[in-house]
DNA sequence: TTTATATATAAGTAAATGGTTATATAAATG
DNA sequence: CATTTATATAACCATTTACTTATATATAAA
């Protein structure tokens, strides 16, 4: 592991504590591969909009994930650029490609502009 | 990685809840290496006594770490046994070799027999 | 067998968390 | 400009968290 990656242990356990809920280790793992808008993250998770906007925001707020904004919709990705890059990914490998949970979301995914 | 590590989100959620306090992840960290007893986190923490039992029966309750009883003290270390043995190294593998706190830690370790 | 030591547990509490409903904002569309 | 759509934010609330103090338990030592 490249030792830029190694953060302070409050760091870490800053960063762990963000990916504790299973809504938010989800949505990066799903950014992980490719950006998601909100409506679409409300339809898979069958979350409230606010709950959903509440989790990004969160994640924003720690630089975990970026926001670009298309017409009327807000688009999220893994920010790549992020110190915690390392121990997200690190996290993020630990998850089975089998998770019900994550393959039930994928289930329900649908382009945009269906929503 | 071995596929056999890989868990749940809802479990990896979970450990990563349990590693997202400071003196837990610490104590990980710190038993990873050795067994330490209780009065030996109590002072090189500078926490009370019942905090610091807290913390570690959460971490046995989650089978993270393992006790044995040794005369008057009970010593805790890693349960390398663990469904979580691989999320946890991943994880304390991303703190640096040079966290202030935990070399603080290491300055404050004394001998069982010293308590 | 009393006393000291190491640890666990219980009960209480302030702060944080993650949801809810209601409302604000901002872009697209008629 | 008025309305719809997508999203954010605010206010509220129940639950969880991590500490505190007080007490129980179990082993060691006197």
């Amino acid at each position: 592991m490249n030792q830029s990656y190694r953060l302070s242990s409050v760091e870490i356990a800053t960063y762990a504590k963000v990916m504790s809920d299973p809504t938010r280790l989800l949505i990066i793992k799903l950014v992980s591969k490719k950006e998601y808008c909100v409506c679409q993250f409300v339809e898979m998770f069958e979350m409230s909009q606010p709950s959903i906007s509440q989790h990004l925001k969160k994640l924003k707020s720690f630089g975990l994930v970026e926001e670009t904004r298309r017409g009327q919709w807000r688009f999220y990705s893994l920010n790549t650029a992020s110190d915690a890059i390392g121990i997200v990914h690190a996290i993020i490998n630990h998850i089975s490609d089998q998770d019900e949970r994550y393959i039930e979301l994928i289930n329900k995914e649908r382009p945009v502009d269906c929503g």
